[in-house]
DNA sequence: TGTGAGGGAGAACGTTCGGTCTCCTTTGAT
DNA sequence: ATCAAAGGAGACCGAACGTTCTCCCTCACA
């Protein structure tokens, strides 16, 4: 019985310990920060921590599945109804512009904790990966409803251009990186997407 | 006198030390491997790394060294004084590409390095940064007598597509990552590079 | 009116961390 | 021949790590 309240309700401090870990694991990575460290800025008691978690892991993987969370409502809020699939695309690429330029911006969290996690085998390694297949699946869908052919090669390109972007924008001047983010964006949109051999 | 050797010569056990660190490290990452780990694998004594190094930190910033006079050979070594600009291009991005495909790649050394250091005062990122200036620049300046117009976009927008490949080579396959790539900079080279508000 | 979960406070666990220390042997240059 | 550096072997340090534990208090619900 160690996750969530026996009435579902997320618990006030378990709701403090996560949202505390995310900020501080984002901010400064994973095994660079220990669980005091954390239940200190929570204001909790370790006994709190692992009546909540199992252990570090498991915080850490919370912490992942609530960045997931964010990021799919970041790009599916971004999207309207009424718009073209290309102002859809647009609508996404903005949206993540919007992140790297906002303050306190320190690059792609799953990037991050999967340059700390290169066993493909741990389970943080392969929240990273999940995320990103139904990121490119998303985006994916996204540009072959925009009429980009291939609609993969359009995709690939698409999270390249992300990658670098999330990458760089906490190492270069972010109003440039997004410039560049941007231009890549709408070039892939108008002139399609670069093929193999011309 | 804690560096080197008196007559110049890189000692031999300074150099296993070295090369043991830079295998771990860019396997498994930094935090997570101690001295212990190295001096075990390297067959040496705990004296004797701190006999070479200060500690750590500054075996760290060795390793990254390393790294950056790998990267920079890799690139210089794949130019040619007979070969046009544009195929300097070609073959700069190949080396990368190659990079990508070989066995045991594991991303970009300074990119994992920086997701472990944050801090942007602290030496190890400094020296990623370092490296990232010298990397843009030299890239800018290849573009530049490639004919692109603007050659800080056309860099830029080289550099983002690097990075993208670099952080997805080891997350997805790395055969469609470097097609993805080399297609983007192909693309960069005949119809050039995206400039905002068309 | 209990009864148990949630939480606070804090001691304690064993392990690992980075780093320092002493002592001894080998080796190479003067 | 000598003397210092390089290196090996290993004890040792304090601190931090993740984790478990006991004890007590509070508060909601049955």
């Amino acid at each position: 019985m160690n996750r969530g309240t026996r009435s579902g309700k997320p618990s006030e401090a378990r709701t403090r310990l996560l949202g505390t870990a995310t900020k501080i694991f984002y901010a400064e990575g994973i095994h660079s920060v220990g669980v005091d460290r954390i239940i200190e800025e929570a204001q909790v008691t370790r006994a709190t921590l692992y009546r909540h978690f199992t252990g570090k892991e498991e915080l850490v993987l919370a912490y992942l599945d609530q960045a997931d969370q964010g990021i799919r409502a970041q790009i599916t809020g971004a999207l309207s109804p009424d718009a073209s699939p290309e102002d859809d695309v647009r609508a996404a690429a903005r949206a993540i512009a919007d992140g790297i330029r906002s303050p306190g911006f320190r690059g792609c969290a799953f990037l991050n904790a999967v340059a700390e996690y290169p066993d493909p085998d741990h389970p943080v390694h392969r929240t990273v990966l999940a995320h990103r297949q139904w990121f490119l699946e998303t985006v994916t869908g996204l540009l072959g409803r925009a009429g980009l052919e291939p609609a993969d090669a359009a995709g690939r390109h698409f999270v390249m251009l992300r990658d670098g972007a999330m990458a760089a924008g906490c190492l270069f001047d972010p109003e440039l990186v997004c410039e560049t983010f941007l231009s890549g964006v709408e070039s892939l949109l108008t002139t399609g997407a670069p093929v193999p051999r011309g």
